[in-house]
RNA sequence: GUGGCUGUAGCUCAGUUGGUUAGAGCGCCUGGUUGUGGUCCAGGAGGCCGGGGGUUCAAGUCCCCUCAGCCACCCCA
């Protein structure tokens, strides 16, 4: 263990950070509540089995991101690289297949071990939804449309894209990725070391790829839109219309691809350029082979994730809270009834910093560092003629108030 | 896991071809005001120069290793 750092990848949230992480997981709910979705919190750690049965056991995160270890029982356990296969799970192991739909939104960390680099931490947080047990594409346009909402509560909306694609149902799948194998594996020699091996585990991967002989070789590639089955089709016109229908602009992209098995139909990606190599703030789609995949009846569901850094990154720090009235006792008898009279104010809703030794001076200090609004002294002169001073903070003008009438005077400065 | 860049005070950074007690600004503390903050003035505290090893008469400075940060690849929110 390295002397008193926080973990790679770990960092501490304080003032500001924290403010603005609570403020994004707020409006998240806030907004995602208007459509009906409730809060739902599972476990920061699962059976690595769980996630290993879900994620697929030759995906990056299963094979080289999870933080696995064994537990005193002998137990696998993981900590969450993601929310939705918990979610999944929480649906099976509390019997709620007869209670569809179920809408649950939830903010939390999650923990991939990777490298840290702008906008990607080991632990990090996500606030997320998922609609579960609603196979008609108004679903995905409902979660698109909360997205779109969620984003636009945030005051980040205007720097993102909306990125759009299908992934067909099974057999759509299967007959363009024999289709697209048939055509890379002419140029297997020429394609980029990476994608090589892509195209054994993960051929539609090759598609997004970087590498600019890659994405020529890509250019020429049998679409996918050739080998949709009408039903697929028919499906993704539906999202497509709905979205419409609704305002949302968006964007098609036949590369936005997802590795994972149990995802079909759409996938969405809100992105940005604003945020270096990390430029999709969310994303999500659907998943009805997930739940069957996990020893379920099949269930389909939709969702998305969020990156709650990266949206901080664009929305900058939240605005703070209210001023601080700060009171300040002088001497021993000054410091006693100070207590008394900030604990009134805070029952009266006042927001109040009370001082805890050190006289005016040091407690004046104090209230300008936080910001505070207005200070309340309380010596013997105060007490003397059962009153207060109040000083404004911002003109540096003084009043002489009584105790009766502390509450009202200080009424303007809420 | 791979690559590039960077680690000097709480923070942001200077520090000459290797040379004597390592500096600045901001912040912090004290005093000027034994009942007045934010401005001003004076003073002060605070550094194993990320860590370890090596070269040298001499290392913050050069070399190696290691840890960490940043950025990119991979992958992903």
């Amino acid at each position: 263990m390295a002397k008193l750092q926080p973990v790679r990848g770990t960092r501490d949230l304080i003032g500001e950070d924290s403010r603005t992480h609570l403020h994004i997981g707020d409006l998240a709910r806030a907004t995602a509540g208007g459509y009906g979705y409730t809060p739902i919190e599972t476990p920061v750690f699962e059976f690595t089995e769980v996630f290993k049965r879900t994620l697929g056991d030759t995906s990056d995160i299963v094979t080289k991101e999870m933080y696995t270890f064994e537990d005193k029982g002998g137990d696998s356990l993981t900590l969450r690289p993601e929310g939705t296969a918990g979610i999944a799970r929480a649906v099976l192991s509390g019997g709620l297949q007869n209670e569809m739909p179920l809408k649950w939104c939830y903010a939390g960390p999650m923990f991939r071990h990777e490298r840290p680099q702008k906008g990607r931490l080991r632990q990090f947080h996500q606030i997320g939804v998922e609609l579960i047990g609603v196979a008609d594409p108004v679903g995905d346009i409902e979660v698109i449309a909360l997205a779109a909402a969620t984003l636009d509560a945030l005051g980040v909306l205007p720097a993102t894209i909306l990125e759009l694609n299908t992934l067909g149902d099974g057999e759509s799948r299967a007959t363009y990725r024999t289709a697209l194998v048939g055509y890379l594996e002419g140029f297997r020699d020429r394609l980029s070391e990476d994608s090589q091996q892509r195209l054994d585990r993960n051929p539609l991967r090759i598609l997004d790829s970087k590498d600019k002989g890659d994405q020529a070789i890509v250019a020429d590639a049998p679409s996918f839109s050739d080998y949709l089955t009408p039903e697929a089709q028919a499906f993704f016109d539906s999202v497509r219309g709905g979205l419409d229908d609704l305002g949302i602009a968006y964007q098609l992209n036949p590369r936005l691809v997802r590795g994972l098995d149990y995802y079909c139909h759409t996938a969405f990606e809100f992105t940005t350029d604003q945020l270096g190599a990390q430029g999709t703030v969310l994303a999500g789609g659907r998943y009805d082979g997930l739940i069957e995949m996990m020893g379920g009846q099949p269930t389909p569901g939709v969702g998305w994730a969020a990156g709650i850094e990266r949206l901080a990154m664009l929305t900058g720090p939240a605005p703070a809270g209210a001023r601080a009235i700060s009171v300040i006792g002088i001497g021993d008898a000054g410091e006693k009834a100070a207590a008394q009279v900030a604990q009134d104010l805070r029952q009266a809703g006042f927001t109040v910093e009370l001082n805890y030794r050190g006289g005016l001076k040091r407690g004046l200090k104090r209230a300008d560092k936080i910001g505070a609004a207005a200070a309340v002294f309380l010596g013997d002169d105060e007490l003397a003629r059962d009153g207060v001073t109040v000083r404004n903070l911002d003109d540096g003008s003084q009043s002489d108030v009584t105790l009766a009438g502390l509450k009202d005077h200080l009424a303007a400065y809420r």
